[in-house]
DNA sequence: AGTTTCTGTCAACTACTGCGGATGAAAAGG
DNA sequence: CCTTTTCATCCGCAGTAGTTGACAGAAACT
């Protein structure tokens, strides 16, 4: 059927490899979607394939059913809206910039799934954050060795 | 596989036949789903079967993919968080209740997509309407005339 | 009465979601 | 160096989301 897109199912992809990013910020050790898929597989015990997972990510499919897609939010610890609802995954993403930043696996998955601060209470700790690593002179994130892993 | 059904994909006939009651709150003049599917395509644009929006309100089919439900979510003016989302649900369908004690179409469109109002300033809403209509001698809603449609 | 329209329901079908299994390239590890 | 693992990408298939077209019963209309 060549119905023109509905709006809801537009931006699959973006919000997407954003989660991939935010969860895993090293690109170095950044796992590709054969592993992601059996992480998701174990940790939530839905069932979601490598290639499907790569269908999504570059855009080639994003009609998706509501169990994939509660598989995907159940894993990423994101409201399943996030896919969808932009004042959602606006707030979302801040908690991942958050996230990012603190860069210790606990406190990310913390922050992930809490969904209790608002955005200017979020601002103000990204903010203090910001400023805390420009006194300890550090480089700006990207480049520095990531942890360990371990769940 | 036998997956077990994600806890997101199980109650869509009852939010589906909530709404229809909802739009239609005189049984005599519901559509059946021939007609009220003709209605969707017309008003959104979408494509959906009879047959299919019966077995959705049926509980025959229910993991249905982000197009389709919004589609549904267009037509009935809700979030598509409605469908699967019970914080929303809960504050649609007080909405919902209102709309149909008021029992005027436009009126009920309107508060169909406002999205805007406490559960506390529903409540109190709605009491206010059982006042007035204690006051005025009404019987129970359920055996009044139905307006006249009309877009 | 008969006829026409609408109802819910089912079976057969189509189309696309979602998956397994290739492929070659590029790391990793020996 | 070679071998093994992991990567992205593709092709084709299985299963199911979603449609079409039928059916009989119940209204509504004449």
């Amino acid at each position: 059927m060549v119905t023109g897109p509905r709006p809801l199912v537009r931006q699959i992809d973006q919000r997407l490899t954003a989660l991939i990013a935010a969860l895993y910020p090293d690109e170095r050790k950044r796992p590709g979607f054969g592993r992601l898929a059996q992480e998701i597989r174990e940790k939530t015990g839905g069932t979601i394939s490598a290639t499907y997972l790569w269908e999504l990510a570059t855009g080639k499919k994003r009609n998706l059913t509501l169990e994939q897609l509660d598989v995907l939010a159940d894993f990423f610890g994101v409201p399943p809206e996030y896919f969808f609802n932009d004042q959602v995954a606006e707030r979302v993403d801040k908690q991942l910039q958050l996230a990012t930043a603190l860069r210790d696996q606990r406190i990310r998955s913390l922050a992930m799934r809490a969904e209790g601060l608002s955005p200017e209470a979020l601002d103000s700790l990204l903010k203090m954050v910001d400023a805390a690593r420009a006194m300890q002179d550090l480089r700006p994130m990207g480049d520095i060795p990531a942890d360990s892993d371990g769940e």
